[in-house]
DNA sequence: AAACAAACCTGTGCGC
DNA sequence: TGCGCACAGGTTTGTT
């Protein structure tokens, strides 16, 4: 659920309410949600430390400590940060809380488990997080230019351009909303191969990708009608009004006026696009 | 190399 | 109203 623009939007929030603050205490409720090492380590690893920043890499949430450890946090499908005043019901599925030293709490919660929060050492990134040292460039958080994406094109010329941009070792933070109104955005068909751009459409799909997640982040994220992606203060974002595409097959195009929407599954994942503006 | 399916889970919305 | 099925923002793993 929640990519780059979403991911953002919590950064944005943690930095703005919970760095600086020291952990006072945590409480693990499922297991599971801390797989990648255990309980125990994760309150070990996070009980009185302070944390020093809030940074993100593609979808990955990482939080330096002053213990010199690092707190990940990745959201998945179905993940969320909520912050709390102490003592607050908690939502259903709330997996880990972590009371802060100012009167509130940091809270996980998610429903299908499939995110994680993780304590680790960076030194040991290769042994416990190997994905984090693999991700790919961060349109957003890297400077990101034309050239990289053409060098990025010309490295698999046979790939299509949607599996290419949900790639998170080639572009970190892409997924696949974001994939689908990018395209759009850039008039190009999402099966296109990477090799059948020209400089100047090159240029176009760099500036797209740049727009719509700049756009996206400007609006605080796509909140849509489940409303499972809220911010850290439970609000949602609005970017949903903006879609061209996505979750809107069957409706008529409002960029050119002339096609449908078509909905396609390719690689498991719904696809939208327009078959007249999208060549 | 790259496309695909299945797996990990729970909740929701739809057709019947 | 109730049941079963399809489907969902992500990522990894294994198979063609």
């Amino acid at each position: 659920m929640p990519e780059l623009p979403e991911v953002e939007t919590v950064r944005r929030g943690l930095a703005e309410h919970v760095v600086g603050r020291r952990v006072e205490r945590v409480e693990v409720g499922r297991l599971r949600v801390v797989r990648r090492t255990s309980a125990e380590a994760l309150v070990d690893g996070l009980s009185g430390c302070v944390v020093l920043a809030a940074d993100r890499r593609g979808k990955y949430l990482r939080l330096p400590l002053d213990s010199g450890e690092e707190l990940m946090v990745h959201l998945r499908m179905s993940g969320q940060l909520l912050v709390a005043p102490r003592g607050a019901v908690r939502p259903p599925h709330t997996h880990v809380a972590m009371i802060l030293d100012d009167g509130s709490e940091l809270w996980f919660v998610d429903p299908r488990t499939f995110g994680e929060v993780v304590v680790f050492d960076p030194a040991d990134v290769e042994a416990v997080v190997p994905e984090l040292a693999r991700l790919g460039i961060d349109p957003i958080a890297d400077r990101f230019e034309r050239d990289d994406l053409r060098a990025i094109l010309r490295r698999s010329p046979r790939r299509a351009l949607k599996p290419l941009l949900l790639d998170q070792h080639v572009i970190a933070g892409i997924g696949n909303i974001y994939a689908d109104e990018i395209l759009h955005r850039a008039r190009l068909r999402p099966d296109r191969p990477a090799s059948s751009l020209d400089r100047r459409r090159v240029g176009e799909l760099h500036r797209a990708i740049v727009a719509v997640l700049g756009e996206a982040i400007a609006a605080g994220g796509s909140t849509l009608g489940d409303a499972q992606y809220v911010d850290l203060m439970g609000d949602g974002g609005s970017y949903q009004d903006e879609h061209r595409v996505y979750g809107r097959g069957g409706e008529r195009c409002s960029t050119c006026g002339r096609g449908w929407i078509q909905r396609v599954v390719t690689g498991g994942r719904g696809t939208h696009f327009c078959g007249v503006c999208q060549r």
